[in-house]
DNA sequence: TTTTCACTTTACACAGTGTCAAGTTGACAT
DNA sequence: ATGTCAACTTGACACTGTGTAAAGTGAAAA
């Protein structure tokens, strides 16, 4: 859509995600997304007003990039509840080590900057609608567990998979990808399915 | 142990553990703390090298002061591993709430400074440890699931117990401390233990 | 009385963000 | 060829927050 128009825009887009994405050893200033963009560091601010917007911007170019809101929605249409479960479980798993460098990122600004926060909100609405929508799916199939509410059950789902958590398990704690997804989704079914067949 | 001995470093430690605990909207800088202390910005350097170890001491002070390590170990000493779990459970999420503030600024300190990343580490050893025992006490008595081995079983708890997660239902989402720690326990119940009865 | 300790005041170096103003450069129109 | 416009550069600077350095004060200990 908004892409391929500003080609200069695109390069220093491209720039500060593959930055954030190799982490590179702490924090990654503006002079060092402009040295990567081959541009001066004030002209950064001739195309976002300031490090936060840049920041958005790459989260949305990410996305948009990588059809995240598209895959996500695909990933509901599985059978039943709990294959949908499962099957959103995966999607947003494979998903977070692609963002994690830029997440990050915002994350840290989050506690400062009210616009990364709102920002990191709008962003991550789509998983919460996403949890919502599959705890939604088994409440209607009567497959919820009885002690959970339909709000407690996506909230705890959706914090069951925040990127923190992936963060520790596969970063902190040395996991791998798939065995994160393989017990995130038995945690996931253990949790909030009503029969453990 | 280490307290009442010198009141001046005394006074600075209560003055950043009241302002973390607070929030006061934002970052707490040391010269707010020197404020708070009745101090000049500069004295507080003839007591702590640096930010960080100003926090790290601020954290054990809190330790200190609550016993943490007391309390925690005094959790494991419930009859079954079911039961010894829902203490360790209660008894880490009770300590949650104290600890915020703090750890909340070292959370933040650790991206950037190794020493504060160190520091924290230390600090969680202890969680780390009493997620590890109640693990080994279930594997002992062969109440721990099947498809977990102990190292995961330990590192998934100590996930699910993150300060983060903790952070994410409480303070973002709105739970109530005593909501938090029945569906943590709950949760913990039916990930951990092999016969959901 | 002198020394020492805990602290104060003033000043400054440094990093990083963001602003401002005065160029430069190349494309394009006339 | 000339003028204009947009995109970009260069250099300077304000601001915030951390940390360092040095000289001075005041009270209590020796």
């Amino acid at each position: 859509m908004s892409s391929e128009k500003n080609p200069t825009r695109e390069r220093i887009l491209k720039a500060a995600w593959s930055l954030l994405e190799s982490g590179e050893g702490g924090a990654v200033r503006m002079s060092d997304i402009a040295k990567a963009s081959k541009i001066s560091r004030q002209a950064l601010y001739l195309h976002f007003p300031n490090r936060a917007d840049l920041l958005i911007a790459t989260t949305r170019y990410l996305d948009e990039v990588h059809d995240i809101d598209g895959r996500l929605t695909k990933s509901r249409k599985a059978g039943s509840g709990s294959a949908r479960l499962r099957a959103w479980v995966e999607a947003w798993s494979e998903y977070i080590p692609v963002i994690y460098g830029v997440a990050k990122a915002l994350m840290a600004m989050k506690d400062d900057d009210p616009e990364a926060l709102a920002a990191w909100n709008d962003r991550m609405s789509a998983v919460r609608e996403g949890c919502s929508a599959v705890v939604a799916d088994l409440k209607a199939e009567g497959a919820l567990v009885g002690h959970l509410s339909e709000e407690e059950a996506a909230d705890l789902l959706f914090a069951l998979l925040s990127v923190r958590t992936w963060e520790e398990l596969r970063i902190e704690r040395g996991w791998t990808q798939a065995r994160y997804v393989n017990l995130m989704q038995e945690t996931a079914r253990r949790t909030f399915l009503k029969l453990n067949s």
